[in-house]
DNA sequence: ATAGCGAATGAAAACGTTTTACAATGAGGG
DNA sequence: CCCTCATTGTAAAACGTTTTCATTCGCTAT
């Protein structure tokens, strides 16, 4: 119906210049209200929508950014693209989304994919960043965020929580309760966040207690539900040097820990206690309900957001590595303090 | 870096026409082997990446189709989103991805910016179909898919399971196993789904089978898990009446419903037996695991955005109205057949 | 040789905007 | 009443491609 309608033809109806229609469709003040007035009348009659694809062209500017998540069916991630469709959409943005499966070379892929089409910026989430993804990033002719990711020595704008001292608060509440022996069940090490921030937690914990690290404690999980039951059947295996006390490296995971524990007959929290990570909404779903760290990813999504439009802005940025807040939530896979 | 490089510096460099470095980055078979190899030099070696924006304008293909979701951040929609990204990926498109909330001003609102964004088609999911955004989606210049979403009488291309057969046949099944008394707890009835399909569903496995319709025992919930344990909690209150095997509406509703019972010091599936709706991966993460209806969300998704390609690439269809299989799902909140 | 032909290449228009440079109009000051 | 400045409008160039049509090239068949 109306998708053939041209500026132009809105200039006829209008008797007046492009330009002119242009001025008032950007809401450019040099224009006389009464011929405002008739533009706009114009548009509204002949159901003109302008082409972004021309006025991206023109402009260079396409109001479009660019968002690379692993995979957006995981409820983590999907919460974090609903923080930043949030603030994108209150921007006046709008976003591709592309699923990476974390694979290097999709990553590259998409990046070069997203910068064709000349997106004004991009939200980036992914493991861990191999150095020809970073290399890219930085020869980038637009700004690019790292959401949930975290950045080593390289210094992207990004924004996380300090998985490190969550991970410490996590396994601290659990020394808080008299346990000696604490069950740290952690997705792949080679990832950052894992392998030095939340393992680094787990430590310092242990150490600010006196208490000993002992290897056979962590067993090693993908993420999901079946990976931690596994763990936490290969940690039963222990018999009596089995700990008592679960940090969880991730709610799925958590809830896998649960319900190993619920097979074998055992009490959760009464015989023993758990902690996860994340505070999806699994962790209400559960019994008992899990206590859980709370990492904020709507939050960390919207934050991400409105930093790339800062930068897009080019308005003032206090700092380019935002760390947000993050609390353990009480529930009752733990006994309250 | 590359970014102003543009496809008359491949031109320049190769010593070729503008229009024979559009040739080669296009695949068309007319170039000469051995310039075809100099062109692609030239772009090796400068670094050059088209422009899809100007691409699109010349075009008028933007190889970019629009979502609709209700909200990304679902189980639901996140998982049907992957579907729809992972085929647009193979048939090389990339996704503009949109939540409406359901809301239906936003719904507009997010159709038009699509259309001025010049998608080159759009797949739509929302509960409702309000008839203003019909009659949009009728004179859109871009073709229509809708996922997961009733039709009704208007004739638009759309994927769905046959959901009045499958409630059927999960209450059928509750039925076979002597159940007098089924309860329904169903989301808002003003979605047709509920409303007019998975109502049907119920009522007419009922009469099947010679059994009195008891208002009673359908109680309205909203999908989300805590209503699943209020509706429950509210069927208890029949007390000798209250049905011992209940079918709800979605998967989160249902595993209110199991922790609502077991809350109350009931076995599942003992005493109660519950089949959920949808199959979403909460399905095994409780115990017992749950017995529900396998809505194929992932293969919706995916099959919506082929019959979209399909459309695209004006290709012979069958019927633009398909209807995937759907299946029970046996697990333990039912006793095994 | 050369006419004829298909394949390969090039020139230029078109796509629908924004933006720049400038022209016309109108108002106010001397 | 003329000149100067704002103010408002106009024309046209740019944006970076695709695409149409024409041209050139390299052969084959005569």
């Amino acid at each position: 119906m109306n998708s053939n309608i041209t500026i132009y033809d809105v200039a006829r109806e209008a008797a007046v210049s492009m330009a002119t229609v242009s001025r008032v469709v950007n809401g450019n003040p040099n224009v006389k209200p009464s011929t405002r007035k008739k533009v706009q009348d114009a548009i509204d009659q002949l159901g003109y929508r302008p082409n972004a694809v021309a006025r991206g062209l023109a402009s260079k500017k396409t109001t479009t950014v660019g968002v690379i998540v692993p995979d957006i069916s995981n409820i983590f991630f999907a919460d974090l693209a609903r923080g930043i469709e949030d603030v994108a959409t209150m921007y006046k943005y709008n976003i591709i989304l592309c699923n990476s499966d974390q694979n290097p070379e999709k990553e590259i892929h998409l990046l070069n994919t997203l910068l064709g089409k000349q997106v004004d910026g991009i939200i980036f989430m992914g493991g861990r960043l191999h150095e020809d993804l970073v290399r890219e990033f930085k020869t980038s002719p637009v700004p690019i965020v790292l959401a949930a990711t975290l950045n080593q020595d390289y210094d992207l704008p990004a924004v996380n929580i300090d998985y490190e001292s969550a991970a410490h608060d996590a396994v601290k509440s659990l020394i808080d309760h008299g346990h000696k022996r604490i069950g740290f069940i952690t997705g792949p090490l080679e990832q950052q966040i894992n392998g030095e921030k939340k393992f680094a937690g787990y430590r310092s914990a242990l150490e600010e207690a006196n208490l000993p690290f002992d290897e056979q404690n962590v067993v090693l999980g993908n993420y999901t539900y079946d990976s931690g039951m596994k763990a936490m059947n290969q940690l039963l295996e222990l018999g009596a040097d089995c700990p008592r006390a679960i940090f969880a490296g991730t709610d799925e995971m958590a809830l896998g820990v649960i319900h190993a524990l619920q097979d074998a007959g055992h009490q959760v929290p009464q015989d023993f206690e758990v902690i996860g990570h994340d505070n999806t909404r699994l962790a209400t779903m559960i019994r008992p309900k899990l206590t859980t760290v709370v990492q904020p990813m709507y939050d960390i999504g919207a934050v991400s957001m409105r930093l790339l439009t800062k930068i897009l802005n080019k308005e003032e940025i206090e700092t380019n590595d935002v760390t947000l807040p993050h609390r353990i939530e009480e529930r009752d896979s733990t006994r309250s303090s």
